[in-house]
Parts: C-alpha cells; structure tokens; sequence
DNA sequence: CTGAAAGCGCTTACAG
DNA sequence: CTGAAAGCGCTTACAG
C-alpha cells in the first residue's frame, strides 16, 4: 500500500508550513496568501494526488460531518427509498450517513447508536422501534442531537418529521363513506406505535362523525408476529358477521398484501364484493388486477425536512424543540369506487 | 453540550497514564496489569460514561473498521436486503457501513467513492454502474481493497463476488423446454453489463444445445430508458410474429412486472396461452393472480461472502484476487408449467 | 507492573 | 503574507 500524502508532505516538498498549505487547501484566507505560493501548493497537491484524511479533520474539529441513520428495518422498501433521499439530501450539506437497521428490536437499535456514537456521528435520525422510549430520553439528556422520522412518541418532547396519520385515516375512511360504504373495516397492526394507534384513531373519529355509534366494532389489529394467519382471520371475521363489511382499510401494505392475497383465494371481486384503500404504497399492487386506492406518504419532503432539522439542530446550542407534520395524500383508483 | 469523557480525564483523576487506561478498557496486557488498578479504572469509566473516541482511534491506527458500500440503487429491493445483510456481517467483524446509491450512474459512483477514501474507509463493497471499468482498474492501482457484487466486469482482474448468470439462465430456459415450449422468448436489458449479457448468453446456450438454428430471433433486448414502451413492444411482436411465442422469459425483476401488466391488459392467460419464467424475485408476483416461477439468487450468501473477501484482503498485503461465483435457484411455480 | 513520550494528519489562534 | 506551535484523543514501542 502506498503511504497516503499529507499535507506535511506537500509542504516539505515546496519549504512552506503545513499551515499554509491547510489554508490554500480549504481556500481559507485567499485574500492574505501569495497567489504563486497558492498556486504552487494547489499543483503539487494535484500532482501527488493528495487527499484530505477526513479522520485527521474530526478529531480536530470535533465534528465528523456524519449522520447516523437508524431504520427500523431497512429491507422495507418505504425505508430504502427514505434512505436513498435522506442520503442525497445529506450529502447537499457535505455530510455522510451511515445507516444501521434496528430490524424493529429496541435493544438493538440502543446497540447500533452505541457504536455510531463511538464514531462521533454529529446527530441521528431514527425510525424507532417500539419499546424506545427510554433510550430516547437518554439520548435527549446527553444533549445529543436527532430527530424522530415517520414514527414517534408523544410524550417525548423531541424534534420529529411524520406525516399526519389521523387525518390520512380519516380521509381515508372519509372516501369510502362518501362511496357509499357504510360498513367499513379496518385491519391494523397491535403495536405501542402512536404512528399506528393514530392510524386507527382517525378511522374511528371519521366513522363517529359520520353518526355510527360503536365506531370500534370493526377495527380488527392484530399481531406482528403472527401476522398472516390474523389477517385472514380477520377478514373472516369481518366477512361472515351478521352486517358483512363492505369495505376494508388496511392499515399498512404488508397487512394489504396478505389481505388481498386472502380475498383473492376468497373469489372475492374487488371492487364489486369488497372495496379496498391501504395505508403506504407497494410495487405489489402493480400486479394486482384492479387498481388499489392508497395513501401516499411524501417521502421526499419527510427525507429532507428530516435532514434539514437535524442539521439545524447540530448548528444550535440551545436545543429547541420542532414537530414537523406534513400531509399524505389519498391517491383514488379502481379498488375504492362503488361498482356502477 | 458536555464535554466528553476521554482516556486523559480518567488518568487524571486516578494519577495514572493514559498508557495504562488504554491498555485496561482495551483488554490488553491483562496479565500483567494490576488488578486493582484495572478495576479502578474500568469502574470510573463506567462511572464517567466513558466512549471510546473511534475517531481518534482510527487516525492513530491508521484504520477505520468501515466499509463504504455503493450500491448501484438503494431504492431496489434486490439492494436494499442486500445492504441489510452486509451491515449485519459487517458489524459482526466490527466494521460499521457507510453507503451511497450512485443511482446506475459512473459519474455519481466515483462521486462516492472519492468522498468515502476521504473518510478513510479500509475498502469498498461495489455494485457497479455501467461504464465503471476505468474507475475500478483506477482504485485497482491504488491498491484500495475492493470486491464487486452482483455486477462485473471480466476483463478486470479484481475481486468479485457474483452468481453465475449463465447458468442460472440456462437452467430456466431449460426447464421451459423440458415443459415441451420449444418458441421461447427472452426480453433482456439492453446494457454493457456482464451479468446482463450472461443471462442472455445462457439462454441462448440452451436452446442451441436443444438443436435450434436461430437462437437469437426470439431475444428481445431493451432500453433502461424507454423501458416501459420497448417492453410492450417487444411482447407485441413476440406474440404476432408467424410462429408466436410460448414462453418468455424476462431478464430481471422490472422486466417482468412491466410485462405482466401488459400481458395481463392483453387478456393473455398465465400459463394457459402464455408461460412465464422471470429472473429475480419481487414482492409484487404476489399478488399476481398465477404464482410465478422465479429464479432466486442467494442474497445472504452473497452478502456474507463479500464482506469476508473484503476483509481477508484488507488484511493481506499481497494483493491475491478472488473470484466468488455462487449458484442461483430456480423456483418453479405454476406460471411456467404447461396447462394440463 | 507502570509512565513518559512520540506521533497519527489535520486546524487555528497567535506572533511577527 | 507566513511560520511555529499547540492540541484533538487515542495507541504503542520503549524504558525502567
């Protein structure tokens, strides 16, 4: 392995100080600097291929220009695509990520901000998992900087970006009332996830305002681990009640793929036996012979304002506070309109 | 903001070196180190909430223990698991990732990588763009630890980690003959990657060795960019053609869902008129209403054996290359089997 | 068993 | 306009 170059190396070379060269390098003090010296120091960096050792520079100033990103679980293509413009968006202001995927386990997600720690990440964005809460507060407390994505926690006053779940579900809901629908059902994930319990909160508000009384009746959540099998319990339920549901709202796009999966081996006809929306989008709907109704969450927009705090939020010493809520959007096709 | 904790502090306030401190939170010289004073000095770092400084750390040892990996695009799920076992591997080695999509671009790829050696990585994961070869023999020369995943390029002599393509293909195309198709298509990417070229190869391989003059006339090789279009076409002609098609075969996962989306606009019946084999998997088959026959490539394999290529050849000096070629699977479901 | 010291490659007040 | 020097937080031969 050739020895890297140094900035000591340029400076021997041409009998100046390393001083000098750092400010040339980093165009600092252009005004104050000999333009022959500048000059020379710029071509023999070029011409020894010389490349500034980020590392040398942290520990110097104390700051690495790297964010440390936490997902939930990156193999969800809703993560990835965060991901991906987080990245970008990150990289517009100079600085790296590095991600580490919790895979939905609190303890692990406290062991990846461990080591990003240990790297002297500046600051985090964290899709948490459940069960976070105390690692957060901790975080919070040793004046770290982060910000909350897509999922958070009410009762902790932090800096988070997520879209407006309750009114997405109540929008939802809405649309299928306004189709006619009356009897409507919900399938959600049983999870202590406020971005969740909103989701089901903002049906049942929309189904109380409409004037039904137990607006609970035919909300169905079921859990993580045992998700198939309670999906298609579920819909069975829902199905076979005395006051068959009409419509289904699936409460994120994996509980829609295996539901639609079920209803499919049902002989049940979308839209005509059964009206569909989902929460999130999924390349999997393409293949489904009718086209699905879906909330679209703003990923970009969630990505950038996500980077865009955390970068204020490192800039800032006194460690003020920011909720930010953006709007999701009902994308309406085929699987939500009354058959005509 | 607190000031951190550091070795020095802790030396201090026991009036011991920081020679010692280092030795004891690192576990070295164990034997031969008081055990009081280690204890002592392990109980006020945990007392102080002690971090190792990786930053400092890596400037002195002139190491990082992180892997940067570039993805040729994150947003792709084939990827994004992939990046999820690679970070998994990887931090079982205690090396931490950092990533960057160059979004199939060369340009944004060597964007990345510069970016990364500045922040000292010991070596790179490389699924490459097209046109990367210049770069890649350029990292080459610089003797930058590096294996490429997935994509290749043969007429570089470098580490690789990938599946034999040809094979895989070869066996698909087989399995359909075996089916008794003997007009099978195959609609390809257009594009100067060797893994790409390899799959058609291999199709074409298999129909030669089953006695077929003109090989190529049902291959169909179409533009990244018009993708869409060129694949509608394609399928068009394959079918109208005087002796239509009986199967297809598509040459990665985007390929076969824009195709099944026509073919089921075409009210074309899967496999009754038409059969179908596709390369990789995807989340959407699912909710196609004919299970589909797929060929899988071993991802965990993949991404463990890539990251332990990597590391064995940061560790050694002489630069010995290996070339990993790992096996696919065809997974034979109902859309390739002939209507009985 | 333990410490003094050098040094990794930078940045940045300070002095001239 | 430029240089000498300190220092970021570690590791590691070396000396005792």
């Amino acid at each position: 392995m050739k020895k890297n170059v140094s900035m000591k190396d340029i400076a021997q070379r041409l009998g100046v100080s390393t001083a000098l060269v750092s400010y040339v390098l980093n165009g600092q003090l252009e005004d104050r600097i000999n333009k022959d010296t500048a000059q020379k120091i710029k071509s023999l960096a070029e011409e020894l291929g010389y490349r500034p050792n980020h590392v040398a520079k942290s520990l110097k100033i104390n700051k690495t220009l790297t964010i440390g990103l936490i997902l939930a679980d990156i193999s969800n293509p809703f993560a990835a695509s965060l991901a991906r413009i987080i990245e970008d968006e990150a990289k517009k202001h100079k600085y790296t990520v590095i991600f580490g995927s919790a895979d939905e386990s609190a303890h692990k997600s406290e062991d990846l901000i461990r080591t990003l720690m240990s790297r002297r990440v500046d600051g985090f964005i964290i899709a948490a998992p459940e069960g976070s809460e105390e690692l957060l507060s901790s975080l919070k407390k040793q004046d770290i900087p982060f910000v909350l994505i897509d999922r958070y926690f009410p009762e902790l006053h932090v800096n988070t970006v997520t879209i407006n779940n309750f009114q997405a579900s109540a929008e939802a809901t809405n649309h299928l009332l306004e189709q006619g629908f009356s009897e409507i059902g919900m399938i959600n994930l049983k999870a202590d996830l406020f971005h969740l319990t909103e989701r089901s909160r903002g049906y049942k508000a929309a189904l109380t305002q409409a004037g039904q009384k137990k607006e609970g009746k035919n909300l169905k959540e079921v859990e993580e681990k045992n998700m198939i099998a309670e999906v298609h319990q579920a819909i069975n339920e829902l199905l076979n009640q005395p006051e068959p549901i009409q419509a289904i709202f699936f409460g994120n796009n994996n509980l829609a793929i295996e539901g639609l999966i079920h209803i499919r081996s049902l002989n049940i006809r979308i839209p005509e036996d059964l009206a569909i929306v989902c929460f999130d989008e999924s390349n999997a709907y393409n293949l489904f012979y009718c086209p699905i109704t879906y909330i679209r969450q703003p990923l970009a927009k969630l990505g950038q304002a996500a980077v865009k705090l955390l970068i204020e939020s490192i800039g800032n010493q006194e460690r003020s506070t920011n909720n930010i809520t953006l709007e999701a959007e009902l994308i309406i096709q085929k699987s939500s309109q009354k058959y005509i």
